[in-house]
DNA sequence: TCACCTATTCATCGAACGTTGAATTGACTT
DNA sequence: AAGTCAATTCAACGTTCGATGAATAGGTGA
């Protein structure tokens, strides 16, 4: 993006052997973790000399940022103009919370199921770095959260007198069901005899929305706030 | 469990070196997951021998199982047990759909924030093995599944006529929220610039029940099954 | 044509890896 | 006192790891 005639057509050389690297890596890294590939297994996937590896991208630390950031960028910019338009479109109410879930869910359910295995990949990457203690609170605080807290202003409109923490910890719920959804881990397979599908976004995507959103409410409040119900103080046993 | 008197007091003899290897690994394998950590570093950590892990233990899988399944049967009969004790509280009406998922919840939470630093580990470790593709289908179903179905046919107690797949969805979305807890990555705490601590596992559980809850109630339908609001299409853009 | 620069290959470094067979210890039985 | 056996240590196997410096290739601009 910022070297701009550079990096589109540079007279015809430059192959595309980085970007070889970048998608044997995101693949590698999706199924066995960072630790559980090694460098030159990602070279011999993507058909390049492990020296390359170094070459185009640098340590392997580094190359699984690389991996991590090259999607986030596009992703956040769909997510912020879906946010946008979701609000544009119920001015001067505001949106209604399934709404703006929906504008926060949809962009990456959506590619997920829509496009190429490369996105699959990238999620269940995601999925496992956020789960990460090593790297789930500062990369993906990094990459993500600059968007999250568009979100959560957004969702500050459509329930107004909420609850700051209540607020942080009802997305912190729904992160979770949508990182465990990206894992596609085949555990609801099993569990229900085959009716329900990791693989089937499109099944998560018509109860995330209504699931998640029934929480924000009943946690944050969809009441006036003199009717609100007090929590249980959970103190049982 | 099984040998009873060679156990728990076999004269003098057995030293606890076993159990060592198993804290160090738990400890190592929460921090860095199964491929971070090598059996060597493990050995050093509990000071002992590297021989001696393949020797108590076996291999390097054969660890991460066992480390996984010790605390698993415990905390599997103090799940079940409370889950009976709030169908019995609750008789002859169905528990609610609170009280079932407290029980599901309070005995992870509860052990996490009350007992040694091995419970956390042992939940963070969890939390990845659930989100990783390799295993979070396979040793996550073999160890946890059993009960959730026990849990799943509370549940349709509490909701009578639920669709099947929407409560299998829901028990995933709940699986995520939690499991995302468990993780204690810290992204909350700088989202939310101090305000909610990951660590803070009593308020997670003041806020995951009402909020799990509520999405349960708003998929599988508290209300007569004749006026129960179908899902949005979800077709949007 | 020649020098230049990027891309790519080759060869190799020391370190750490998981696992195992053989040797040693030490408390108990006979 | 000798024997037994589980527990523990020691030493080493062959393999793979991440990284890099030196050498090569090949199209481009001077």
């Amino acid at each position: 993006m910022l070297q701009s005639a550079a990096m589109t057509a540079p007279r015809k050389t430059r192959s595309n052997k980085r970007e070889r690297i970048l998608n044997a890596a995101e693949r590698l890294f999706a199924k066995k973790g960072f630790h559980g590939v090694s460098v030159r297994e990602i070279a011999r996937a993507a058909r390049v000399d492990v020296a390359l590896v170094s070459y185009h991208v640098g340590k392997k630390a580094e190359l699984f940022e690389a991996v991590l950031l090259r999607r986030a960028e596009m992703l956040n910019e769909e997510r912020l103009q879906m946010l946008e338009d979701c609000i544009a479109d119920a001015a001067p109410e505001p949106p209604s919370v399934e709404a703006i879930i929906d504008a926060f869910t949809h962009p990456l359910l959506n590619r997920s199921t829509k496009e190429g295995r490369g996105w699959k990949d990238y999620f269940s990457l995601v999925a496992q770095a956020n789960n990460n203690p090593e790297v789930g609170g500062v990369l993906m605080s990094r990459y993500f959260d600059p968007v999250v807290r568009r979100f959560l202003e957004a969702l500050r409109m459509a329930l107004p007198d909420c609850d700051e923490r209540n607020l942080f910890w009802s997305y912190h719920f729904l992160s979770g069901a949508l990182t465990l959804t990206f894992a596609e881990t085949g555990r609801i397979d099993n569990l229900s005899g085959g009716l329900c599908l990791s693989s089937d976004l499109d099944a998560v995507h018509e109860r995330l929305v209504p699931f998640a959103a029934a929480g924000f409410k009943r946690l944050c409040g969809l009441h006036d706030s003199a009717g609100r119900q007090k929590l249980p103080p959970a103190k049982n046993r």
